[in-house]
DNA sequence: GTTAGCACTCGCAAGTAGAGAGTGCTGAAA
DNA sequence: TTTCAGCACTCTCTACTTGCGAGTGCTAAC
């Protein structure tokens, strides 16, 4: 009656039939894990075991006369507190590595090819989500007037602001600016900001480009409404995590994927990346490796979905999150390594090459 | 008996079979024919009509007794011939300007917003590939020195490095620098390499950057091995054009895709996003509307598929390809309007904005 | 506590029948 | 010569039935 210690044979037998299903997507039956796994015992004592498990509601039957299933309980008991996590092997470990090793390109290009990577090795969905930026450190800002060759150039012009954070993520953007400010003054511009600005979180920044009163203590007598507003668009970027997915059409090969109405509304959830990003970002906080099973995913399409998911980070900052989708029927020893050993790899890439 | 054109009836029939098959997606027969278009024919006539069509090989029956399915040379007929685009009534045009001029965010943001428009209003795949930079014309280089705080500023620095194309679009990647290079060397390259390369193609000037003898040249007393590394990094950009693609769940109301097998392949070739843009950058020289139809498509998994695609422009420079993937059976005069109109509004954008 | 045996349940696959849609062909009318 | 009504035929699709196999719970014996 102890809920939260399972004695010897209910833990083993839970685990059995958690490993059967994960290889069959079937129902399993007593005399399938007899057979497979002995235990020195016949298949009545296992069915009680079963009938016991079924009661504590860590298993259950599509249907009367079928096999036992795991349910969402019974996966997150085995998650909390029967698995052990798996150790890669060398060979896995090395192919992590080496394929880190040979990014290149640009950052989100890198991180695409992340994505590819943790779908590849875990066979399932690998994602990444870019940076929040909202917390990062500005380390250095550059203003790059572009001068218009064109005829409009008289009435603004246009200035490439390009803004390093201090984990070497770049972010750049084009900003408008009044024609009443020459070349000069944005050299001035920048170099007031640069002075005052650079070290602050990108979100305090805002904050104070928003603000006139704090404005005019920095720029003091050389502000103006054109400062005001080059100030304000130079910071406002439009804060939108990105999420890269691949390795979708793995869950094609799932069985329990095989009709279409399983697999439509993954696929739809999907595309909505912004939806997943939120799924996801709330939980930052906590560090770690995360396990979401089935319907804790609170959108349609993702109940028979379970997410792996850690946070990679760069010069000691908090980055984004990575992680790999897959069914509940999954291998979550396996992927917990996975997308662990990855998000460490993926840091260290960060650390050097930013 | 002379098939390059088809009688008045012959073609009246076969815009009817296209047009409702787009709508049911199952085989047209004689008297729904009738009892939809009237023609002032009976069945009976119509039958034999589709008998010749048959003949010409431009529809074709699933099984005996079954109606008729237009073929692939049928769609061909009808999009090269029969075919008449279709206006976009001002309320569409309208909801492709509107949402076009509300687009933000970075360069790459753009186009994956655009490719998110297409889908939705054509309600199948909207695709957007980045720019192909090779022949971009070079407008400014600036070189911005990272200064480490770290302990390891001792081997090494690293410069970002920001490519303004005359396009307006933007490349930035960090570029590690030997240390024998100060910051104000950093400049003097930087104001001799936009001195010499400015207005030249990213091509060409990757061809001088890997030829020591013409950077002796630019450098002149200047050279060193650090100085030619560096250069060469600068402008080593990996060329990677990337796709963007959206709406891929929508084929799953799509009748002919409801199989696992049959949209399963589909999926799995659209993850393979270089392949896709191969298929279609080699077409990129012809400008205007491309209709590639079914097995046209080289790749496994697109046979049921068409693909209307057009290039969009900047400040005259062809940059990428944008375009809708479909079913086969798809509404050939609408989405050419679409993708045709989009294309332009687009270019209007980035002629503005970038 | 464990186990063999047994009756029972249910899903699945194969087979069958009937309805419906659509065709080609024929011979007559325009 | 073209058009058309009628008819026999073909093929798919759906619903229904049936038998098999896998698996269970229960009971009584060890």
């Amino acid at each position: 009656m102890a809920t939260s210690t399972l004695d010897f044979r209910k833990r083993e037998v839970l685990e059995a039939i958690i490993e059967c299903y994960n290889q069959t997507a079937a129902p399993v039956g007593s005399r399938t894990i007899v057979r497979r796994y002995g235990m020195g015992v016949s298949a009545a004592t296992i069915r009680n075991t079963m009938a016991d498990l079924e009661e504590l509601g860590y298993v259950t039957r599509p249907h009367p006369s079928a096999g036992r299933v795991p349910t969402e309980i019974g996966y997150r008991v085995y998650v909390d507190t029967l698995m052990e996590a798996e150790e890669l092997s060398n060979k896995e470990k090395l192919l992590i590595q080496e394929r880190c090793a040979s990014l290149d390109g640009s950052f989100e290009g890198i991180i695409e090819q992340i994505s590819t990577i943790l779908s590849e090795i875990s066979h399932y969905i690998g994602f990444v989500l870019t940076p929040e930026l909202h917390d990062s450190i500005l380390r250095r800002l550059e203003l790059i007037p572009i001068d218009e060759d064109d005829d409009n150039s008289e009435h603004q012009g246009k200035v490439l602001a390009v803004l390093l954070m201090a984990s070497g993520v770049v972010k750049n953007h084009i900003v408008p600016v009044s024609k009443d400010l020459s070349d000069k003054d944005i050299r001035r511009i920048s170099r007031i900001l640069n002075e005052k600005l650079v070290g602050l979180s990108l979100q305090r920044i805002q904050q104070i480009s928003q603000d006139t009163a704090h404005l005019k203590v920095i720029f003091d007598t050389y502000l103006s409404d054109s400062v005001v507003a080059f100030t304000r668009d130079t910071f406002s970027l439009n804060q939108e995590i990105h999420i890269f997915l691949d390795g979708a059409s793995n869950f094609f090969s799932q069985p329990e994927f095989l009709q279409v109405e399983k697999i439509g509304p993954l696929f739809r959830l999907l595309e909505q990346k912004e939806r997943i990003a939120g799924l996801l970002s709330p939980q930052q906080p906590t560090s770690g490796i995360q396990v979401v099973i089935g319907s804790e995913n609170k959108y349609e399409g993702m109940e028979m979905c379970s997410v792996v998911h850690s946070c990679y980070t760069s010069h000691g900052d908090v980055l984004g999150t990575i992680g790999v989708i897959g069914p509940t029927r999954m291998q979550y020893s396996r992927i917990v390594s996975i997308v662990d050993f990855t998000a460490q790899v993926m840091s260290q890439v960060f650390e050097h090459t930013l």
